[in-house]
DNA sequence: TATTTAAACGCAACATTGTTGCAAATGTAT
DNA sequence: ATACATTTGCAACAATGTTGCGTTTAAATA
């Protein structure tokens, strides 16, 4: 039994982490709260209240095109059960530079037989409906 | 007039880096290559040498799910022109935890009116067909 | 083959990013 | 209000990647 009883904290740090996501709608880096944040939250407080929000299953990690890390909040996700999968695209325009993700889009992909399927990243970099117009 | 004369050299570094990732036949990090050269080859000197071997289009640099970074030599890319794409899939075994190319499958994507794809990313984790037997 | 020259090298130093331990502060259940 | 585990800030460390510079080396050419 590896199951610890651990009730999890709606700290300050986290409240400003996803209020801050959900203002801006889009992806942001851990240096992107670290310098709206400035003084007023501990770099290392924003490391562990981000790996905490995505335990919780609130947040998401997608790793972008150059080996980035940015954290998004889950809205489509299936964390029903222990597995929490993202099987959607990620869209980082290099516009605005913002990076969103597409919930509707669900690709289709068939492997050679033998693989099998555990868990996919789709990043997709280009230009978004915002700035194509 | 930005194209610079610069006549690459076929350097030991180059030549040793090709031929171990010809013999493993996947995906390799740079610490990968420091723990196989040792003090044979400085580190310094195989971040420059790779480097050079992407620029070269020798190689190709992926980003595993985790973030980290990875180099593949290029076999079914499109290096023609001034765009080097990797429009192909990536797979990474959970069991072996090789990652190889999977040139052969083209995923099909469409994404929402507006959106214009530039580049792209298709990671995939699970069980390859060698460890699935 | 010897000379020349830019590419590649090793080393040291620096920069960035992420992690760990610990004492103090804080939120929440009782 | 009290108790106590979670969360925080600080300091120190670790891992990863970059830059400058003087030396070595591959390869064009004389």
């Amino acid at each position: 039994m590896d199951k610890k009883i651990k009730r999890e904290r709606n700290s300050t740090t986290k409240q400003e982490i996803i209020s801050l996501l959900e203002n801006k709608q889009e992806a942001l880096t851990h240096k992107d709260f670290q310098d709206f944040f400035k003084e007023k939250i501990d770099r290392v407080t924003i490391y562990r209240a981000l790996d905490r929000l995505v335990d919780e299953g609130k947040l998401h990690k997608i790793v972008n095109l150059e080996g980035g890390i940015q954290y998004a909040i889950c809205k489509t996700c299936n964390h029903k059960e222990e597995i929490h999968t993202h099987n959607h695209i990620h869209f980082s325009c290099k516009k605005c530079g913002k990076t969103i993700c597409l919930d509707k889009v669900t690709p289709e992909i068939k492997l050679p037989k033998g693989y099998k399927i555990e868990e996919m990243q789709l990043l997709i970099s280009g230009i978004c409906s915002n700035c194509s117009e």
